[in-house]
DNA sequence: TTTATTTAGTTCGTACACGAACAAACTCAA
DNA sequence: TTGAGTTTGTTCGTGTACGAACTAAATAAA
């Protein structure tokens, strides 16, 4: 990182972006063998926790847009990544559930989650991991 | 933030983009009186700094992809918030510049930063400060 | 039961984000 | 000086992000 004008490299909009891109960005080109973006592994975590949320309970879950989500949960449809099911009692919703070919990789991906995180981390001591989580789960 | 899978809310990158996301979402707001976005206002915070930055430079100084900032760019010279001067020496490239339109809000949106800021950092202590920008900085 | 209000999800418009391919302009070595 | 390689900035394609408007369906109220 270069120098900045004065306070700016303070401002935790900056800070906090900066750190985010680098780790999504690392994130990502794990992810890319896969063929997966970010938010649909995202997706497929979710589900994994619970099988046949509701695009409104993955929203609320996942703190996505319900319009990004929209888009997100089509594509990933598109590509067999999910199905969703029409629900018997309420003709609004669709339940979503990970198909098979996600299933098929799911232990791989939950390995490159937690090394890309264990990746962000190692530069820390056990003490700052703690407090940096903390400070971070204030903040949302 | 409701009960997520296992360790996916120990994960940074869902840590970091949801901190991120909440900053980002709540300055944002700050600025739409303005007619501003986020990175748009970051891009005239660069060129206070440094005035008359190529596109090149900008783009390292705040670490924004130069396709990205390519858009960002002409759309800020639409709608008046920049002049981009062709350079008489290299003719690649164009020097940019703020507007008069720019520099009348300047103190304006400068404390808008600050007070964003300064909510974002309010439930903490000041050692928490310095160690959550600390290690921030080091994720950069 | 009709009407009013809520809720679920889609669609639209605008703005990033970024890899990849590209044209124009520059540099430098043969 | 010419041709190879590099740099600057744009364009394209795909994928978020999100406010706002909208439809369909469910539910509460009168």
């Amino acid at each position: 990182m270069q120098k900045l004008p004065d306070d700016l490299p303070e401002c935790m909009i900056f800070l906090l972006g900066k750190a985010y891109q680098k780790a999504h960005n690392s994130f990502k080109k794990r992810l890319k063998p896969y063929g997966l973006t970010n938010i649909q592994h995202l997706v497929l975590e979710g589900l994994w926790y619970k099988n046949g949320m509701t695009a409104t309970e993955l929203s609320s879950l996942l703190m996505l847009d319900k319009a990004t989500l929209s888009g997100v949960l089509e594509r990933m449809a598109e590509t067999g990544w999910i199905t969703r099911v029409p629900d018997s009692e309420d003709r609004r919703i669709h339940r979503v559930y990970p198909s098979e070919k996600a299933n098929d990789i799911k232990e791989a991906l939950i390995r490159e989650r937690q090394e890309s995180n264990r990746e962000i981390l190692e530069r820390f001591s056990s003490e700052e991991r703690v407090v940096l989580k903390r400070l971070l789960r204030e903040l949302i």
